[in-house]
Parts: C-alpha cells; structure tokens; sequence
DNA sequence: CCTACCGATCGGTAGG
DNA sequence: CCTACCGATCGGTAGG
C-alpha cells in the first residue's frame, strides 16, 4: 500500500529535506552539518526527519547517486552520436558546466562529500567514478588517434578538466559578473583552445 | 625560558604529529578525523597531544598557513622578475605542480578543508586567497594586453587552472605510470595550449 | 606522557 | 510530527 502514492505532500516534504541536505553538506561539509542543523532548515524537530529518511547516510548517498546517474547516462548518449572526437569533448565539457550551474549544490557535495559514503555503496561510486573517466579518456584517445587532439596523456587531460570545471565554487557568483552562457565558452575557449595566441 | 631550544625532541615530536595530522585531515576529512585516530598515529594517548599542540583548530591553522605562505611568497618572487606575463603564468604553474608533488597531503588539505578554520583565522585565510587569485589573474590580464595570451576572462582562467591542479587527488598514483616531469609537462601544455592541434 | 574523566553534541529510537 | 531520551563519541582538562 505504500507504494501507492495518495498523497504526494509526503512526497514534497522529502524533497525538501533533500535540498536542504545538500545545501547544508556543501555549506558546512558532511560531517559538519549535523541533522539538528538539517531539521532547523526543514522546519521541524530532529526526531521527525526520520518519518522520511532512513539515515543522515541515505541523504548522502541518494545525492551522490542521482548526480552519478545522470553523468553516466549522459556519456551513454554521447558516445553514441556519429560526430567527432572534439565535439564529443566539448559536448561533455558543455554538459559538466550545465550540471553545475543547474545542480550546484549536489553536482558539488557528490564531487568533495562522497568520502563519507559506507561501503557497499563507496565502492560503487567509486567504480562508476573510474569508470567514467575511463569512458571519457577513451573518447580523447581516439581524438589522439585521429589528428584532432594534441599527443597528451589522454588521463591527465580528463582529470585537468573535470577539476577545473567541478572545482569552481561559485557558479553563482560568477554568473553575476559574466552571463552563464559567457563564462560556459570562456572554459571551453580556455580548456580546448588553450591560453596562448596561436 | 621556553625560547631556546635545549633539546629538539619536543620539536620532532610535533613535527610528526603536524605530519600526521595532515595526513589523516586529508583521508578522513578534519571533522571526521578525531584527536584519538591522530594519537593513534603517533603513538600516543589522546590526551598526551595537548603536551604539543594548543588544539584540533590550530593544527589545521598551522596546516593552512604554511602553505597559503609559501604561495605567497613565490608569487611575490615572479612578479618581480624581468620576464613575458606567458613564462611568468608557466612559472607559478609549475610552482603549484611541485608543491602538489612535494607537499601533496598539506597542499590538499590547505585547498579542502578550510573552511573549518575558526573565524579570525577564516577571514585572514579567505583574503590571503582572494588577494593571490587577483594577483594572478593580474598577470593574465598583463598578458592579455600584451597580445601574448588570448582575450580570455582571466579570473575564470585562474580558477580553472588552480582547481585543475590542486583538484587532482592522486600526484603519487599518477607519478607511477608517468613521471612527475613527464605529467608537469603535459599539464602545462593542456593548460596553456589547449587540447587541439593548432 | 598516562589515567581518569568532563560536558557537549552526535545520530538515532521509543512511544505516543 | 513531538517529547523524551539513549549510548557513543567528540575535543579537551585535571592531576600526577
């Protein structure tokens, strides 16, 4: 019966605990925001929280999960697509930014607070997280291969970009001074063309 | 009396303790690692470390000014010299490769965790960064003008390329496949010249 | 450097 | 959803 959804302020509520979740762990980290911080925000009593959750663990890992999700199908779709290693790149690196100005706060708590996940499922993050990587280095390889991308180790450039994208911690602030759209070709400018002039 | 230093065991002892301290900050996280895993560590009771250290806060205190100072230092060094805004950009890159390298634990530490800083530390500390991040972005914007580098946002530019290098968690892994100056060099070339071939 | 211990806070449960 | 409360663990101190 509880698989039938009557209600759905249950399901709302949960929601909101989600959100302040995330905002609170990459406010304050994991282990430094404590669920009597998490009710405060909610608007209720600690004990109540866990008519909705099971532990301040699932809150985490729900998180980490549903952001790993999406980058996974994400690259499922774009290997598929018949157009060129550095379209491929640029689409990945597109996306990557969209997900940080869309989903900043768990796109960046799933990125620095995953340490704290309990074991079976750190080592499955872990393994999509590799995996991933691996995915996309192999996209670069066969850049490499073709002509289109520079002779680098294939690793090393994954790991540049994705920190340098998922590293910045004000989407926010950022997108004031300069237009999101401005600041999404700034890093592509800077991270396929390069800094120097020619 | 305290001043002269009759007898360096004290010294050495604390000195295992900050290099401890750095290392579990860095594993667990500095909430997460706790005073009794640190005196684990080293050998002693928890209790005992206070013969040492004033407190958990200062540890991460000394932890992130040593390495917000060495910064600090080595930028004031190349904006003196006579040299291109390019070989000045490749010179403070290089200098946080390095420091990655040689100082990886208290590097990462100092770039992650913080924020866990209490507050006249933690608004000196968030100054220090803001101040290097101008200065750098500074010498792009010197770079700009000079026609050398392209017409880039540079605080952008900057932070890219910080987060690009303190973001990877894994110097020592990585320096096994490849060599450190091997990695250093491919890294300067994604970041400076881009992934694309001209 | 240790034993003994403190007050505070944590995640979470019982019971209604 | 709340009141009441638990056992565990935290950073740190007293006293020797």
């Amino acid at each position: 019966m509880a698989r039938i959804k009557t209600d759905d302020k249950n399901l709302s509520r949960k929601d909101v605990i989600v959100t302040k979740a995330a905002s609170l762990f990459r406010e304050k980290g994991f282990k430094a925001a404590s669920m009597r911080d998490l009710a405060e925000a909610v608007g209720v009593e600690a004990a109540s929280l866990y008519n909705h959750i099971k532990s301040k663990t699932e809150l985490l890992h729900d998180l980490c999960f549903n952001v790993a999700n999406r980058f996974m199908h994400k690259i499922d779709e774009i290997e598929a697509e018949p157009i060129s290693a550095i379209e491929k790149i640029e689409k990945l690196l597109r996306f990557h930014i969209t997900e940080m100005i869309e989903h900043y706060e768990e796109v960046y708590v799933s990125d620095r607070e995953w340490k704290h996940l309990e074991d079976p499922y750190l080592s499955n993050f872990q393994n999509q997280r590799r995996l991933y990587r691996k995915r996309f280095a192999a996209i670069i390889e066969a850049g490499i291969r073709q002509k289109e991308v520079k002779e680098i180790d294939a690793p090393t450039a994954v790991l540049i970009m994705l920190h340098a994208i998922t590293g910045i911690e004000s989407w926010h602030r950022s997108t004031q001074k300069i237009s999101a759209e401005a600041l999404e070709d700034n890093m592509i400018t800077i991270l396929v063309g390069g800094l120097t002039n020619r």
